[in-house]
DNA sequence: TTTTTACTGGACCGATTGGTTCAGAACGTG
DNA sequence: CACGTTCTGAACCAATCGGTCCAGTAAAAA
């Protein structure tokens, strides 16, 4: 009978979803990947049948992992306005980290959504995930009176999704981290 | 004495700009670049140097041109709160041509910045020139009683910036110009 | 007309790209 | 052991990459 599997699949996805982020979809050959994913170019093509499948699951592996992450972060936290803080001083807290590479949906959607429908429909999916995570905590904040109820929260979360966005793209574009947390101050004040 | 040129270096530095804005460094080709530019490999070379060197002086031209109108646009309106009105409309209202490609810079950042000081430093020139205009113009609308004098100026200088940025990258992950308008109007509550 | 420069097209370069194929080693099971 | 499967390394592919070079043409001024 067969002989096991030597590698994991979805730990080779994950390794390969670091490259990607870490590089761009173009910048990073299969040299790049098959090194990092410790297999062979014969066992790559077997398993993920070519680069841009690849990229495609990695996005897939974004969503599921890191997208995950910052969805339960929101909805852990009782407090609706709370979680919305918290989550706002973790990007500012990573910021060496995220400010390396910023938020793999983004990236993708600059170097790709616009020419490529399938990627497009793959980063909406992670962004809207976010927004429906910020749109429960804001409710969950007006409910409990820390926020107030005559904002649209749809609006709101729209809004919270979009500064995210521009907070980890201004940290790419050599902002640090004492200004990031001034303007994730700002930012909370439309919580107020 | 010399033949005369019969291209203008300029408008080809803007041709190639477009492309490199709309595809991104990595996926454009050389053959890309000459194409839109309508001169041959060999003038290329002769006056460019390299796919590299022009791709800097891309960035350069932006810096000129793009962000120079934007910073017009917002030293050019004599109330700040409107001038902050303003452009944030024209980003919204011009939202499926920048949708489509977005902001340069912000396109730079993420595919650049983390890994070449010089493309960095590119980036961080044209944003700070916008900054610095968001500054007057918020200075503006304190000294005239539109924004309140009680925030601090320059936070909320990179606050509208790194606002403007995630409006841009949210455009190209697929918001809407509805959606977009909404946020616009969130954002700009800040300045109440 | 000659000189000087601008410009072009094409041949050419080595390197790398993503991708294919295959013989054979490694290994767990019957 | 033999079978069936997994996995590897290397050989190989056509295409494209950015880049160089040059012979030759075009054009304006001397």
């Amino acid at each position: 009978m067969p002989r096991a599997k030597e590698f994991s699949e979805t730990e080779a996805l994950a390794q390969a979803m670091e490259v990607f982020w870490g590089k761009g979809y173009e910048a990073t050959s299969l040299q790049d990947l098959i090194s990092a994913m410790e297999i062979s170019k014969s066992s790559f093509y077997v398993t993920f049948g070519s680069k841009y499948e690849l990229f495609m699951a990695a996005i897939g592996s974004y969503n599921e992992t890191r997208v995950e992450a910052a969805v339960k972060m929101l909805d852990g936290e009782a407090s609706g306005k709370k979680a919305i803080e918290n989550i706002f001083a973790y990007f500012v807290e990573y910021g060496e980290q995220y400010g390396e590479r910023g938020c793999f949906l983004c990236n993708c959607a600059v170097e790709f959504a616009q020419r490529n429908r399938a990627v497009a429909e793959q980063i909406a999916l992670g962004m809207d995930r976010i927004e429906d995570a910020y749109h429960r905590a804001v409710i969950r904040g007006q409910k409990a009176g820390e926020i107030p109820p005559s904002r649209d929260a749809r609006s709101l979360a729209r809004y919270l999704l979009s500064c995210e966005n521009g907070l980890l793209v201004s940290a790419m574009a050599g902002m640090d981290q004492r200004k990031m947390k001034e303007v994730a101050q700002v930012t909370l004040m439309a919580l107020e």
